[in-house]
DNA sequence: GGAGCATTACTACAGATGTAGTAATTATAA
DNA sequence: TTATAATTACTACATCTGTAGTAATGCTCC
């Protein structure tokens, strides 16, 4: 069986910080992320470290220092966290959420607008 | 610090039982469940005693049998749910899970169609 | 050439989760 | 009235997660 693997909120910040500056430290992460100091520095390491048990992180030492770099791309990391949220609790249809999306109050009229937008250009790039 | 309640994937499936069913016992839940017993039927009573904790669950013994009921709707379970990932991986916007749903492979036809009827409909309701 | 600093590596520990076993309780059938 | 079956209550244990402390290692500056 495949294990599901999900992200933790820390985890998706790790991730986010990665994914724009495509190869940092921990040093790098940590004092982007907590700059008061608000988490130790190696419990962003331990995090960090899992990331790479998960396959989400490469780390590659350099001289002394460890790099880590992002092993999946942001977009990936998306879809299946939407993948997974959606088998979970929309059985499986993404059709079904987004329903429950439009339908939601947190649902805004700009994302309304932004949504036809794309729906359009979908349209057209199906059949032109 | 409110603690991001979110449920795994037997959670889902036992609280969508009970979304049917208004009330159930252990028994019901794991016959419609597992009916090869494909689990043991404590591992079910265990993680539905786990709902009552987290308070999806309302526990009431009638005679020697406990029945379990929703506290909560399906519906508001599932923004909740949606909201977390949504505040996890797309920073809060649900827009941002908007588009990458459309833009998603998985995402069919069928449910573009869905779609836009509902976006027609709620348009409608906005300004009538 | 040792003292201090940065960094890594390893370890720890509490709480949640998945899974299930065992003990206690009570209705029921013989 | 006692053995049995159904059910609950309690306990267990491995794994994962959040959080972090400590030890080891190798620069760097006096």
């Amino acid at each position: 069986m495949k294990k599901k693997i999900s992200l933790s909120e820390t985890e998706w910040r790790i991730m986010r910080i990665l994914w724009n500056d495509k190869k940092a430290t921990v040093k790098e992460v940590w004092s982007s992320l907590y700059p008061k100091k608000e988490k130790a520095y190696t419990t962003v390491q331990t995090t960090m470290d899992r990331l790479v048990e998960k396959n989400f992180l490469a780390k590659e030492k350099i001289g002394l220092v460890n790099f880590y770099q992002p092993l999946i791309s942001e977009k990936k990391a998306l879809t299946q966290a939407t993948e997974n949220l959606v088998s979970r609790a929309f059985q499986g249809s993404f059709g079904l959420l987004a329903a429950h999306l439009i339908d939601s109050p947190q649902f805004e009229a700009s994302d309304l607008k932004k949504i036809k937008e794309l729906i359009k250009q979908k349209e057209e790039e199906e059949k032109p």
